[in-house]
DNA sequence: TTGACATGTAGGGAATCTCCTACCTATCGT
DNA sequence: ACGATAGGTAGGAGATTCCCTACATGTCAA
């Protein structure tokens, strides 16, 4: 049952994981910077090595970056495709903030009542 | 200080806001169903009203919803304009998810050295 | 082999989340 | 005014989050 229940699973551990600045950050840096191992990434934040370890890991678990072992550092790469299932998941919204912008939605939503302006 | 960190906020809020099932299928609903009142959004779930009501404010605090009183009842209506911030967040990252799918960033991004090619 | 380095894991504490059962407030119909 | 209806608020239990300090594991260098 590969089905839509899972499916809702995976949504929720993205958007955890990208709930969080530190953890935005760390894609931000792997974007930016390319793949780097654990130290690199730690030099820009002011916390304990261990926290940023189960940083990665959540970030892991959200199948947002990968590591691959190379001696005794672990590089860790971004994985954007969970970011283009978010994507995905943003696309029945967009008419809605599209109509915002263009000023039209604003009157039409909010005729039906009101006529204290 | 309207600077960086009080985005980082903001995003932490929406982002966290989303990172659960009912406060997106909320959404879900007041996208395909229009401005409802909590009741009617009430009854597509299996719990007790004020935690449905906990999970509005959730999204009323995130921006994501807001609501006009009607008599007795609240309806509550789609606010996109914070998804329009969650797409421009990923922005920088559709490149990486591109690259993936067409195959080639499999291969530049475990280049060791930055091949120009 | 011994030691230093790079990283993960264990366990714990404070804060936060998510649900619950009361209870409060405001509005409608009679 | 009265009861019923729509919805928010208070307070609490149990799970989870996020940080910490130890400690364990694996790898390199001498």
């Amino acid at each position: 049952m590969t089905g839509a229940g899972a499916r809702e699973a995976v949504e929720d551990q993205v958007f955890a994981a990208l709930a969080n600045a530190t953890r935005r950050e760390v894609l931000r840096l792997l974007r930016d910077g390319g793949p780097q191992p654990v130290q690199a990434l730690a030099d820009h934040f002011d916390m304990r090595r261990p926290s940023l370890s189960e940083h990665l890991k959540v970030l892991r678990d959200a199948g947002l970056v990968s590591e691959q072992r190379s001696g005794r550092q672990r590089i860790y790469r971004l994985e954007a495709a969970p970011l283009a299932e978010v994507q995905d998941w943003l696309h029945p919204y967009e008419r809605f903030w599209r109509e915002r912008l263009k000023g039209l939605g604003e009157l039409l939503d909010r005729m039906p009542d009101d006529g204290a302006t």
